[in-house]
DNA sequence: GGTTCAAGTCGAAGCGCTTCGACTGGTCAG
DNA sequence: CTGACCAGTCGAAGCGCTTCGACTTGAACC
């Protein structure tokens, strides 16, 4: 391996000089300049990470912190997780990849070790037993997602309030007068995800804001499940023409399963999903649905971490707007119901 | 931060005693042992992992390249990526995430700069730009999946050969005389990618070898593309009684498809799908299916490259056999294409 | 009783880089 | 003409760890 001492030689320079060439940190004549870089492409010269991380006492990696548990859906955290990479990239990072089931632990084991200088949370909890010790970390952090004290934090997300609310709207504009919540595995729900949580929360004090009726059920990943949830739904609440998703991976079982029970989308049965789009487009028919901007948020996480490791100041909480795209299988309410309003 | 100089004068010994108690390379009283674990306790002493990776000229990190391009199927990529980190961890060492689109130039320069001891590379190609890096790289890789000269490489993946034919026996047992096996999409094929290329191989010597008809055809993912492709393939072959299907996420609206065309599954099309188990369970009906190891598949991954950092010798190429589970999609040809054997 | 040897410990020398202070000329204002 | 200052460069001191060689004991052996 060729050391920055060999560079130093080649050129007829000091280390530090190359070091100085290297980072722009002190100015250096244009001729010296070129002939240090001569040399660093003729020997093919690349510092050593580890030497630079102990000097510097700045590692250049980020630490990514992936869930790995049931009921999330998967395309989605992998969306995130590559454009964390790419951002992280552009930047001049790299990233560490951890799992979720290293627990509070392991956020400490790579901090404390400075294998990391900063790290991004997926999947935070409601009350997640990390977070306190996000805040001890001597190092910047930030949660994609947010749990009820985000006190101190940085927290980066969908509007996912916004997301229950805008489905909302747009469905009793339509003159929808009962609409559903199809949400995700209770297991969610009773890890108290945050972004479940919210769009509850949002799709409800829409619901009650338009006077409409607004129930929630949550609904588990397979096709009987989906299809007892639904029977269900129907039974108790047989006026319901408007269905709000939020549960991907059983969207398309789902538009079997009112195939099956003799309700065409739309004609019978509007459906909002709030999902990825490519999940959207895919289904017939297409999905009307609010986007989860999986690559900006991402981003935005690692932009957040690069200006605090910058030492600037970040807003405790981002959240990022919703999209809403009418596709195809969302359409005015059958006639009857347009008469309360 | 607490140092390993620290840590010795809470002890009373020397700093290099505190090192070889960590690392068990000398022997130590049982003495000393204690009172430095304790010291180490008491102060929560973490080694500097920069340091010790400079020092040592290892940083215990691996690096992980995922693919990040069209027509890989998303869950199984993550299913690899967690198997990995996972075992990873228990060799005590990390998992560095890059994404293919880095190029070769991405491995290069991690490797180059000491960031990682050793490489996983996944979604290797026939002809993959890539590999000739590899060989030329100071540290041992792994490939998942196998290019076409593995030459002085280690290759680790399901045996897709074998895959495909399991997939035609098991139908030709049945008494289908005529399959087809529906692919990835065709970019897939034209990057020569080998797990589609070899299923396909298998899949065609099988048919051969039983006597029976194989056709195959790439399927893209849209639901106008499966329409059109399964339409031509029944239209080109109206006696095909036997699908195989390595396409993860078309699974579901080829179904629909199939219920559109007025094809009962398993009675009118017995269908067999190359696919991670879940996503054969959560259909209707439930999929026979060759299953795709992920976890043991990057599980073995890790360990072949732990074992090449330890200087072992692995083998140049690790073929998992696939498992066939029998569900409720497949069934015994209709009676009239029994009579020719 | 001296010699060997292993076990247990220490000190010092790096690993390859960054960064600080100091030095050298040259430029420019007074 | 002198002092101040700046651009440009160098050398040396670490960063926190591992590891090598050397040293000290005490036990084992003839």
């Amino acid at each position: 391996m060729v050391t920055i001492a060999d560079v130093a030689r080649h050129a007829g320079v000091a280390a530090s000089t190359v070091s100085y060439v290297l980072s722009g940190k002190r100015s250096i004549s244009s001729d010296t300049r070129d002939r240090v870089q001569r040399s660093v492409r003729a020997l093919g010269y690349r510092p050593n990470a580890s030497a630079r991380a102990l000097a510097s006492q700045r590692s250049n990696v980020l630490a990514l912190v992936i869930p790995l548990r049931t009921g999330m859906h998967v395309p989605v955290m992998m969306q995130f997780a590559t454009a964390v990479v790419t951002a992280a990239r552009r930047f001049d990072h790299d990233v560490l990849l951890l799992t979720a089931d290293e627990g509070p632990e392991g956020l400490e084991r790579v901090a404390q070790s400075s294998l990391v200088d900063a790290l991004v949370v997926m999947d935070v909890e409601l009350h997640d037993e990390r977070v306190p010790v996000l805040r001890e970390l001597p190092m910047p952090s930030v949660l994609i997602g947010y749990p009820a004290d985000a006190d101190g934090l940085t927290c980066i997300d969908l509007d996912f309030v916004a997301a229950g609310a805008h489905c909302v709207d747009r469905l009793a504009d339509l003159g929808h007068r009962s609409l559903a919540l199809l949400g995700t595995p209770s297991a969610v729900y009773e890890r108290q995800t945050g972004f479940a949580q919210r769009t509850l929360t949002g799709f409800a004090e829409a619901a009650e804001r338009r006077g409409i009726l607004g129930v929630e059920t949550p609904c588990e990943h397979t096709f009987d499940a989906i299809l007892g949830t639904v029977e269900q739904l129907l039974d108790d609440h047989p006026d319901i023409t408007g269905l709000v998703v939020q549960n991907e991976p059983i969207i398309g079982p789902l538009l079997d399963v009112l195939r099956r029970l003799g309700r065409r989308v739309p004609e019978d049965m509007s459906l909002m999903a709030i999902c990825a789009d490519d999940v959207a487009e895919r289904q017939v028919p297409q999905l009307s649905s609010v986007t989860i901007p999986a690559e900006r948020i991402g981003e935005q996480a690692v932009e957040s971490l690069i200006a605090k490791l910058e030492g600037s100041a970040v807003p405790e909480l981002t959240l990022l707007p919703p999209k809403v795209i009418a596709r195809a299988s969302t359409c005015e309410a059958p006639h009857g119901d347009r008469t309360t309003a």
